[in-house]
DNA sequence: GGCGCTCGGGCAAGCGCTTGCCCGGCCCCG
DNA sequence: CGGGGCCGGGCAAGCGCTTGCCCGAGCGCC
């Protein structure tokens, strides 16, 4: 494993010298040297170590990133933004997966704490948990106070940089657009209970129901898995329970295409009989049938503006932006069935 | 910013005895000190230098991996495989996006080797550019000579620990699953041209087409974008060129849904028609309509096995294992239309 | 021709941690 | 009662790099 000093000894000059050719550091240097560094660099394969770099410099590298999982489109759209203005910045990125679980969460902002990362940006629903909440903003704020970014994305807590998409606003769309339709009575296929994210969607919806002279109760909702399996479970146990439903809304896309293969398999047709919203549109959201309507958030936008600001230097004001939810009306969603309809049958398998 | 040395100030201890307890080293300690010290790193909120630590130790922590784009599901799935088990290992992972840029890929490897990260997993496809390769193949042996190991997936290159999935295996399945419906002439939509993995699935296309009795010739390959987009348009151009077609075989999953949106677009009949089959079978290839044929590899299982040969010690036997593909038959493949069928008509618009 | 500059280069002090080694007590044993 | 072991703890030498500072040489200037 070849050193600087290795390589200075091969050239024949300082340590000092060799790093700051390396470097291309300001100082001026003769180029006949730089020439021989470059050549004994070359010959050696001389591969810096980055932990000593970073140990001896003063600024920080690189940034790392806590979202709950990449694997999921949601995310992955997310950190793909995030990822690209990182790079065109010369960062390197550090991702980790929470798979939703706060412990975790915190063992990595203190892991990205220790590699001293010059930012981190948490992406995802926040939980309603008090206690893990304050811990979480106390290491957030310890690793603020100690020269680190932090930049979150959906989150209530922390006073930092922060997007924020528009959930409940989304939510409110959603249902909006369903109560417009015609439809009066709708079921919801809600995330898990402890999420903000659902909490916050949630709200939306209700507002909306309330507008229209509506309510959404707890017979009307069901709480599930944030994914496709949740989603196709809670389809079938909002329709056993509400045989006269005309429209569901899901808190994502994920749950929504979970909804819409549950509905294929007892034959239900949408949006014949049911119409049915979903939200995030994710890339897939287009290539289901029928195409769902759903409500837009700019997943990859709203990665770049989160790493944008995080990128900012230590010292620049803590900012929050906010993310616009859009409508976006596809083949999912029409006018409930004219006469009141049969009530669907529940499933025989 | 708290450093050892003020924890070990604040309780009354040398560094060696502090940094002794926090890492709970294998030397006895007694207990009245580890109390105090632990105290003081709960007191000043100690964090250590993760930096200052690698430089110390003499053993690597991190892992590295590099993928063309954790965004597209071919490749969260793997990561999310890798994920698991690092984390399992207690590992840290650095995730960086290649873009199937070569020239991105070199420059991540260099970035690896200067983090002294424990290992480098490689995965997707591998370029067919011979200088290129043998520059990446320099670099991944360097890496290892200095105490790296190495494991790549789905590529020629390196001699390394390697995970190969079937790919000239699997597309022999799923021509020949075409050609027993009785297609005689079949249309490929394959993937960027200087990428191993095109050359080898279609590699096992030709062969079943051999088998068979038949060709593939020029006319009936389109070569796209290995996305939705690069198979709609490839579609698109198939159909065109070849009226009489009566199945087509993408080369993966996303393009082959990009094949059915614009065969719904035509109007064309899924399956009756045209029998479309994928490959990979990614998670949305279910929940398109018709459910999409397709042939199965075992994406996260490939990303544990990647991770877990990559772990193991730095003089273990380099190993290579198989993946193995499986066809899986869904909706989208059917017997082609019983009398000649009328050529497709060209896309008016 | 001496002075002060600039310029190119090296010295060495860290950066924050780990760990081999040494050292002083204490206990146990002969 | 003396010596050897063991145990708990500290000293200090790195790990590989960066960078402030110093130094000597060459130059232009008055």
């Amino acid at each position: 494993m070849a050193t600087l000093a290795d390589v200075a000894r091969r050239a024949g000059v300082s340590t000092a010298t060799a790093s700051r050719i390396i470097n291309n550091s300001p100082k001026p240097v003769g180029e006949a040297l730089r020439e021989r560094v470059l050549a004994a660099v070359a010959e050696l394969e001389f591969v810096p170590n980055a932990n000593a770099q970073q140990l001896a410099r003063a600024h920080r590298t690189a940034v790392g990133v806590i979202v709950h999982d990449v694997s999921d489109p949601y995310f992955a759209e997310i950190t793909r933004g995030l990822q690209r203005v990182a790079t065109d910045h010369g960062r390197l990125v550090i991702i980790c997966n929470s798979y939703r679980d706060p412990e975790r969460e915190l063992a990595y902002v203190d892991l990205l704490h220790a590699h001293r990362t010059a930012a981190i940006v948490l992406a995802g629903s926040g939980y309603h948990d008090a206690p893990t909440t304050a811990r979480l903003d106390r290491k957030l704020r310890l690793y603020e106070s100690t020269g680190g970014r932090v930049a979150v994305i959906g989150r209530h807590e922390h006073a930092g940089d922060a997007i924020v998409p528009e959930n409940e606003h989304g939510g409110y769309l959603a249902a909006d657009a369903l109560y417009r339709l015609g439809h009066t009575t709708i079921g919801v296929i809600a995330g898990p209970k402890h999420l903000t994210t659902t909490t916050d969607r949630l709200a939306g919806l209700r507002r909306a129901a309330r507008e229209h002279g509506h309510r959404l109760t707890a017979r009307h909702i069901e709480y599930a898995g944030f994914d496709r399996n949740g989603g196709m479970a809670a389809a079938g146990l909002l329709l056993d329970r509400n045989p006269s439903l005309t429209a569901i809304a899901a808190l994502n896309d994920s749950m929504a295409v979970g909804a819409l293969a549950c509905l294929r398999e007892r034959g239900v047709d949408v949006p014949g009989r049911v119409s049915l919203i979903g939200f995030d549109d994710m890339p897939i959201s287009v290539d289901v049938t029928p195409p769902l309507s759903t409500v837009r958030l700019p997943l990859e936008e709203i990665g770049v503006r989160a790493m944008s600001l995080a990128l900012r230097e230590p010292d620049d004001e803590p900012r929050v932006e906010h993310a616009a939810a859009e409508l976006v009306l596809r083949d999912s969603t029409a006018p409930p069935p004219r006469h009141r309809p049969r009530p669907t049958k529940a499933h025989r398998p």
